[in-house]
DNA sequence: CTGAAAGCGCTTACAG
DNA sequence: CTGAAAGCGCTTACAG
């Protein structure tokens, strides 16, 4: 609402000379005599004078914009994450451009389309299901993954994880029917999950009969998962334990349990692969697998600068994070303290 | 990495019409033939033509851009209200940069005129101190007040909201010995919480000495909450109950409360300023002021929208929203459900 | 070392 | 209704 914002013309007629020499002075050319460049800083900086991004983008061919594309911002895990790719990205002079698709694979289309109008520079996407080829410009995805897409497709070790989780409620608490509560395997996470606990299962020898399954309605809200969790709780012979998907899966099965009159974990246990912000001020604390969201964030974001500055047309790559498991209370271990368990991908 | 993206001038060659005919028969322009209209969007989409909208802002001079600045995007206040404002603005047709300031005023004002480079239409912003006149563009503020500056100012009823809280633990459970858990007074709710503490104490005529008020470092943090929180827990005469001044600095209370041997709300009674995500689920559940960051983003928006169509050079506008009180544990009522007692500004 | 000129991909008066 | 042309704010060969 000040004053209008001054063009590199009106700098140039300022300091005296052609707006060609303008912009040389101010990107830093060498070919400027050191008086000129002087004089027309003096002049951009006492005009308030900021390049238009636009425009120099247009010209040059290359927006230094990078576009990012999660379920939902909001979400601790994704809202972490992306923060951690704007550390990276915008120390390698990058800007990003935040789109949500709230899990909806045509928003997620439209944010694509949307971000190549932009002209970005390269994507980094946590897919819903939406994409179906490569986009036209370098792409990482992380966390949903596409495999052969891409440039890096990096992800949490998931099986691992839920062999982990399985691990410690069979092998060192002895339950045998251990449930799962988790979301349709729609997505990486809900597939590998999923298979991860038919695999833990089965390496133990642990019968899985189809009713130890539920399985949310893909929203991976409490709600979801209190209501899968009732299912579980009407069962004639419910289960020892439950492996839930994610936090907020296993909060609302602690409150479905809670409200069906269980005690958590003397009647019930229930461990879960993420680990809430707030893990150790829930009751019972929960026993969970710590994750890494801001490691997964940088490395996706420096796998992108990799493909951005070198370009290679290699095939695409697949990292994982490692998990590590963080023994509370709710698994049924007294130990107040947190014992960390980790298991490389 | 799939195809390049193909321009206007090469979708207008395709239809065998001028750039500029096929310009207006994409825009909906209505001197259009309707045969015309219909080829040019049929070679649009067969070769998968994205306007490029760096070129398109450049010459129309409006970016459909708005600026967000925050804190941190990772924080759920700030994301859920972030993501409320890019819905009512992308229903708009604006499109949202977010930008992180991570509370430094230097990183706000570099964030500032990145966007003023993009050539945003306007910005929406929780300010961190970095800003001391209106930008050039039509700006709301947010969470952060920056009184008669901008088009509008939209925060939570700070000083209600802390009354309402002092008035449940003095006039309905009948301490008098109640701490305040603060942040600096630096920017308006660290300011407007500590007066609204004064004020409430001195309505009801209980004594504020010096040692009742600690405040944190800054961050916010859990972590800055629990070291607060020591000094008040080492005071020869310790407080019956504690007015925290946020969710985290009210965990990182409780945190210290337990470290300390201190049960809650037995031995000390806590409420928070806030209400955290998984209030429900903390121990003791936490009686705490709900927070509608969602209305509070929306309303937001809808000042900025409201700016840029109509451009309407009014004094600045303050808006309140009301804050109603949660009532669960940690305040000492037994009451497993929650009643609310709403405040208005 | 500096200026004049072309051009990035569009939109939009201006003629016809 | 359509085409030719100007121009948004820059960068960058090309001359001098």
């Amino acid at each position: 609402m000040t004053k209008a914002k001054p063009t590199i013309v009106e700098v140039a007629a300022d300091a005296g000379v052609s707006l060609g020499t303008a912009s040389r002075a101010l990107s830093g050319h060498p070919a400027v005599r050191d008086d000129t460049r002087k004089r027309v800083q003096a002049s951009a900086r006492r005009m308030g004078y900021v390049p238009n991004r636009m425009a120099r983008s247009l010209r040059s061919g290359s927006s230094m914009l990078i576009g990012v594309i999660v379920p939902d911002i909001a979400h601790g895990f994704y809202g972490r994450a992306t923060k951690a790719m704007q550390d990276v990205l915008e120390d390698a002079g990058y800007q990003i451009l935040v789109m949500n698709t709230e899990r909806q694979p045509e928003r997620e289309r439209a944010a694509l389309q949307s971000l190549l109008a932009h002209d970005v520079a390269g994507i980094l996407m946590a897919s819903s299901g939406g994409v179906s080829e490569a986009p036209s410009v370098p792409t990482v995805f992380f966390d949903s993954l596409e495999p052969g897409l891409g440039y890096a497709n990096v992800a949490q070790a998931n099986k691992e994880g839920i062999d982990v989780l399985v691990g410690h409620l069979a092998d060192f608490h002895d339950y045998r029917r251990i449930a799962y509560l988790g979301a349709p395997p729609a997505l990486t996470s809900g597939i590998e999950r999923l298979e991860g606990y038919r695999d833990a299962m089965g390496r133990r020898a642990l019968p899985v009969p189809p009713e130890l399954i539920v399985l949310s309605d893909g929203t991976w809200s409490p709600e979801s998962g209190t209501s899968a969790m009732r299912d579980l709780l009407e069962l004639a012979e419910p289960p020892e334990a439950v492996v839930a998907a994610s936090d907020t899966l296993a909060l609302g099965a602690i409150q479905a349990a809670r409200d069906h009159g269980l005690r958590v974990p003397d009647d019930l246990a229930i461990v879960s692969f993420d680990d809430p912000f707030f893990g150790a001020f829930i009751e019972p604390q929960l026993t969970a697998l710590m994750r890494d969201e801001r490691e997964l964030g940088r490395i996706a974001a420096r796998q992108l600068l990799d493909a951005l500055r070198h370009g290679a047309q290699r095939p695409s790559v697949e990292i994982r994070l490692p998990v590590e498991l963080t023994i509370r209370r709710s698994c049924g271990c007294n130990s107040p303290g947190s014992t960390r368990i980790a298991a490389q991908a």
